[in-house]
RNA sequence: GGGGUUGUAGUUCAGCCGGUUAGAACGCCGGCCUGUCACGCCGGAGGCCGCGGGUUCGAGUCCCGUCAACCCCGCCA
């Protein structure tokens, strides 16, 4: 047995994609799938496929007639094998269209490997089909080149990744899968414990505890590309199970986080596409929210938000929201005036909507004073205080509660921008967003909750406001990455003082006795000796996704699953035996 | 949990104001064709109109419910 080391492995002497002009004259074997053919009679065009191109095979008078008898007997999709020598096309049959439109291969000898059932639909079916038949037959959906491509452009990611984070000393760690539930976050998946009745294990949210344990342990620099669960309803960009690239740094600060995560891209992005990017930008969560209503702006485009100061105002909607403790702000649309019906406008409204707010208030600008729309009827001094509006533009304004004005506006703000074609291809424009609150009041549980984790280290000034009851004034070091209104990472610098961890599940109301009992192990990791230390937690999947130009997730996830959380091809979940439950001591209550 | 879009042949779709035998394209099967590249030409098979109920003389079409795919709100530390 050789060690195969680069190159040729197997009988194959090329892939489907590799044949030039240069290589004619050449016997070659390829191996692959029929993915089209075209029989013209008395000569015939068999398309061969695999994920690095198509070769054109062409049979004619000269083909042996054992070739002959199997290229008629040949369907779509099966797979074969072609022995033959490379032929440069006649001029006019060259395809210009193809890598490999200066040649054909003629064939001495063709093979069936594997025949094919006939199909729902075929890699090389021209008309879309649709998602579900698609991911029911997810393997004939990626064998298409689009997919295939995606496939490449993940691999290519994870493999940058693991070299950049090597290179600086990180380890490659791996992690339980099986581990235990914890409080605050997302809904876990569960695994019954068959040893221990009556117990269960939780699929991890994230390797969270585990990663700062490992600091504990001294392991000083840790990474991991590693898979993460979710039981929540799932969205274009997010599925109950994805990846992510986790890491965790000792004695290390804020900004020495940021600095890898930011290598990190920058590495990714020129190894898989060759791009340099732009300086990654940095603003607060108080900035974010205020320019931009949400905490991932995208930053391609303008438009951004601005604060009305109306307190003086007469006009009923906003008077109504200024006095219920709300806000107004503006949006302006330059030169949209013209161009904006008002069946577009009632959308718009529709989709404000969407996020508590009772309606927009436009307005458009014509020469002078004069607005037509809801906003004409403003006073004029106050509509001068929008910043930067001209003659043509539309200006929309929303009031009411800040959360319901911020998430109207904000998400507008990205719907407009699409709809009027403001979003440039191509670009990439990464923003730091830093400074985030550390709590957040939970109405429904009338408690104030992590907004990130539980093990986010307050800013040291604001340590000694925890218990006072301005938990709402707390920041801490956690920082987001986002990219193009994309949340890609997300991380902060923890809590290595057992006693300050204490403080915060506290004022997340879990007192002392709680703490112990679900988190002991690690208050008492931190308790033995625990170096300063944080890190961050990159989301594979939307990376990918932004790497290969797709809005959603499951075309960079070779098997997604649907928005009701199941795989359509392996038919999961389904039902167990009972015996199974049994031996598990669970019992079914549907 | 809520809202929206969609569901008709293997696939993608059309199907008018409720009317008699539900169509097209691609695919599939058979035949023809010596330069195709969305090959072309001739012929053929293929339908629980998502499922259940209702209205009606009559339902693919109208109403109610339900299931599924997708998008969004909630949710996602």
């Amino acid at each position: 047995m050789s060690e195969h080391v680069e190159g040729r492995i197997g009988r194959r002497t090329h892939n489907a994609g590799a044949l030039r002009a240069g290589n004619a004259g050449e016997t070659v074997l390829l191996q692959g799938w029929v993915h089209a053919i075209r029989d013209a009679g008395g000569v015939m065009f068999i398309l061969l496929r695999d994920r690095h191109g198509l070769t054109q095979v062409t049979l004619d008078e000269t083909a042996p007639e054992a070739a002959w008898e199997v290229a008629r007997r040949v369907r779509l999709e099966w797979v074969v094998e072609v022995e033959g020598v490379v032929a440069r096309r006649a001029e006019a049959a060259v395809n210009p269209d193809m890598p490999t439109g200066e040649i054909e291969v003629r064939p001495t000898r063709l093979a069936v490997l594997s025949a094919s059932r006939p199909l729902p639909f075929t890699p090389g079916t021209q008309a879309p089909v649709s998602e579900q038949v698609r991911l029911q037959h997810r393997y004939i959906d990626l064998r298409r080149p689009e997919l295939q491509r995606n496939l490449l452009i993940r691999h290519r990611a994870a493999q940058a990744a693991r070299r950049y984070l090597d290179r600086l000393g990180f380890l490659e760690i791996e992690t339980p899968v099986l581990t235990r539930s914890t409080p605050e976050g997302a809904r876990d998946y569960l695994v019954p414990s068959r040893v221990h009745p009556g117990e269960w294990f939780a699929l991890p949210q994230s390797p969270q505890i585990f990663k700062q344990i490992l600091m504990v342990a001294g392991c000083d620099r840790y990474f991991q590309i590693v898979k993460c669960f979710r039981d929540e309803d799932l969205r274009a960009d997010r599925q109950p199970e994805f990846t992510q690239i986790d890491i965790e740094m000792s004695f290390a600060d804020r900004d020495a986080v940021m600095a890898v995560a930011e290598g990190l891209a920058r590495h990714v992005w020129r190894e898989v596409l060759g791009v340099e990017l732009e300086p990654f930008a940095v603003l607060s969560y108080a900035e974010a929210m205020r320019r931009f209503g949400v905490d991932k702006p995208d930053l391609r485009f303008g438009l951004e938000l601005a604060e009305l100061d109306w307190g003086a105002t007469g006009f009923r909607v906003v008077r109504g929201a200024l006095d219920a403790g709300g806000i107004a702000k503006a949006m302006v649309v330059p030169g949209a005036a013209g161009d904006t019906s008002r069946k577009t406008l009632d959308a718009w409204t529709e989709f404000a909507r969407r996020y508590g707010l009772g309606g927009l208030l436009w307005g458009k600008v014509k020469e002078g004073d004069a607005w037509s729309g809801p906003l004409g009827k403003v006073e004029a001094e106050l509509r001068a205080g929008i910043p930067g509006v001209s003659p043509g533009d539309l200006v929309l304004v929303a009031a009411g509660p800040a959360a319901a004005v911020n998430a109207g506006l904000g998400n507008l703000r990205n719907h407009v921008a699409r709809e009027r074609g403001l979003v440039p291809e191509g670009v990439f424009r990464f923003a730091w967003v830093v400074d985030f609150p550390a709590f957040e009041w939970d109405e429904e549980a009338g408690r104030w909750v992590a907004l990130h984790h539980p093990f986010t280290a307050p800013k040291p000034e604001h340590v000694a406001l925890l218990g006072t009851g301005r938990e709402a004034e707390v920041l801490s070091d956690a920082y987001d990455l986002v990219c193009n209104g994309y949340e890609v990472a997300g991380g902060s610098v923890r809590i290595h003082d057992g006693e300050v961890q204490r403080k915060v599940f506290a004022a997340l109301g879990m007192d002392a006795e709680e703490a112990r009992a679900r988190f002991g192990f690690l208050l008492d990791a931190l308790a033995s000796g625990a170096p300063p230390h944080g890190g961050i937690a990159a989301g594979f999947d939307r990376w990918v996704m932004l790497l290969a130009g797709t809005d959603n997730i499951r075309d960079v996830i070779a098997f997604p699953k649907t928005t009701t959380a199941q795989d359509l091809m392996a038919g999961a979940p389904a039902p167990v035996d009972p015996e199974q439950l049994a031996e598990l001591h669970v019992r079914n209550t549907v």
